[in-house]
Parts: C-alpha cells; sequence; structure tokens
DNA sequence: GCCCAGGTGGGTA
DNA sequence: TACCCACATGGG
C-alpha cells in the first residue's frame, strides 16, 4: 500500500498541504492553541481530552482549579478518590484519574518534579519516556511535546485521519507514526507551524467533518475535495 | 433514545 | 499484526 492514494508527486502533496494551511487560516484565522494557562495545565488537558469533547475537559480544569491541584505537587499528593471526583466531568474518570497520578509520579522520579527539566530533554528521548508513561499514547505525547514543550512534532488525532484520507491525499488506516512522519517530510519543521496546523485541522473536524456525513459545502476546504477518500 | 467526542490499554486469533 | 472491547460524561 502506497503512502499517498492518488499517485502525487512530493512537490503536489508539499504544494497541497501548504495551500490547505493557508485557506484555513485565512478562514478561521489563528487558533491560539492551547488553551490553557500553564504547561501543567496543557499536560492536565491533554490527558483528560482523550476522546472527549473539550467542553467537558473545561468542566474538570476548572474543578482542578477551584480546589488549587493544578500542580505536579498538589496532584501527587491528593487522594486518589478526590481526583477522581474532581475530573468525573471528564468522563472517564477512574482511568483519568491513574493517568494524572502516573504522569506526576513519572515527572518526580525522572525529573524531580520539573517540567523545565523534562523538556529540556532531546525530543526524541523525551517521547520515548512519556509513552513508557501508562496512559500517554501517542497523540497525548506528542501533545505534550508540541503544546506543552513546543518541541516541533505534528500531532495526527482521529480528524487529521479522517480529513487527509477524504482528501485522498494518504491512506487513513496508516499507523500513526506513519502519518505523522508523512506530515513532517512535507512540512517544514517548525513548532508554531505544527501548532497551527492541528489546530485548525480539529476546527475543521468539529465543524465540518463528522464521521458520517461531512458537511463540505460549507468546509473551506471542500472545493479541494477530490474522489478517493 | 441515539450518536458523538482533540484515545489508550488489554485481550484474542 | 489486526481487530475487538471497556472506559463515562455531557451535548446535539
Amino acid at each position: 500500500m502506497p503512502t499517498e492514494l492518488l499517485n502525487r508527486t512530493q512537490g503536489e502533496i508539499r504544494q497541497r498541504l501548504r495551500l490547505y494551511y493557508r485557506t484555513l487560516l485565512e478562514r478561521l484565522g489563528p487558533q491560539r492553541w492551547w488553551p490553557a494557562r500553564t504547561r501543567f495545565e496543557v499536560i492536565v488537558g491533554a490527558i483528560l481530552t482523550q476522546n472527549t469533547s473539550w467542553t467537558n475537559v473545561e468542566r474538570a480544569v476548572a474543578a482542578l482549579r477551584r480546589q488549587r491541584l493544578l500542580t505536579p505537587k498538589a496532584l501527587a499528593n491528593v487522594p486518589l478518590q478526590q481526583l477522581e471526583s474532581a475530573i468525573r466531568p471528564a468522563g472517564y474518570y477512574r482511568q483519568k484519574a491513574r493517568r494524572l497520578k502516573a504522569f506526576v509520579s513519572f515527572l518526580q522520579e525522572h525529573y524531580g518534579g520539573s517540567l523545565r527539566r523534562m523538556f529540556q530533554t532531546p525530543t526524541a528521548t523525551l517521547r520515548h519516556q512519556l509513552l513508557q508513561v501508562h496512559g500517554i499514547g501517542p497523540e497525548t505525547a506528542d501533545s505534550i511535546l508540541l503544546y506543552a514543550g513546543h518541541h516541533p512534532v505534528f500531532v495526527v488525532d482521529a480528524y487529521t485521519r479522517r480529513i487527509l484520507s477524504r482528501h485522498g491525499l494518504l491512506d487513513g488506516r496508516l499507523q500513526y507514526e506513519q502519518i505523522q512522519r508523512w506530515f513532517e517530510a512535507h512540512l517544514p519543521r517548525s513548532a508554531p507551524l505544527f501548532n497551527e496546523y492541528h489546530a485548525l485541522l480539529v476546527e475543521v473536524g468539529k465543524r465540518w467533518c463528522h464521521r458520517q456525513q461531512p458537511d463540505c459545502s460549507s468546509c473551506p476546504l471542500g472545493r479541494y475535495r477530490e474522489t478517493a477518500g
């Protein structure tokens, strides 16, 4: 199975990716991700938003803030049941409470609780370490690296797969790292660019590219969609 | 009531 | 490797 469905040249893919970015930025404006006040809040949000709508995550984050739990130390010390109760609106709250605990344990053990030290680690090394933490998979690890640490990694999510495969640009069944490499091979390696591009794709996904019945007529990218999606 | 949401890990063939 | 499934709340 070739990486690209429609037998495009590398140049054509790069041109298409630039066109999409320019179009979305023009039509939707900068998304200014990640919506959070601190780096640690980005990490907490990245875990809480796993397969969950952002509005539900916001309630959970607000509860954590009210209880002054938005620091590594506070999360490490809070009883599990209290943490579960605080993040309940985000769903999967029992799993996610353990995942938050797992991350702050990792941070303490490897970096003495210091996010600054953690993010000084080379990208590939830190990504590998994050993937060892229970409950942190590739998308969460990359969201942490990019949006909390400003490391230049492209974040792939369900919307990214859906949009690009419906446009016939890549095979949505490819593995996470394959799709990530595809983006990173065709775009300048820039954290601000990766930040904005992923955020724009999520906005497109939320508004126009649902699982069933995409609304391509009003989607800013609709006119560029071709067959073989 | 139904489908969906900014995934992940565990189990099975 | 490639599927299945559980996990859970809240909005449309």
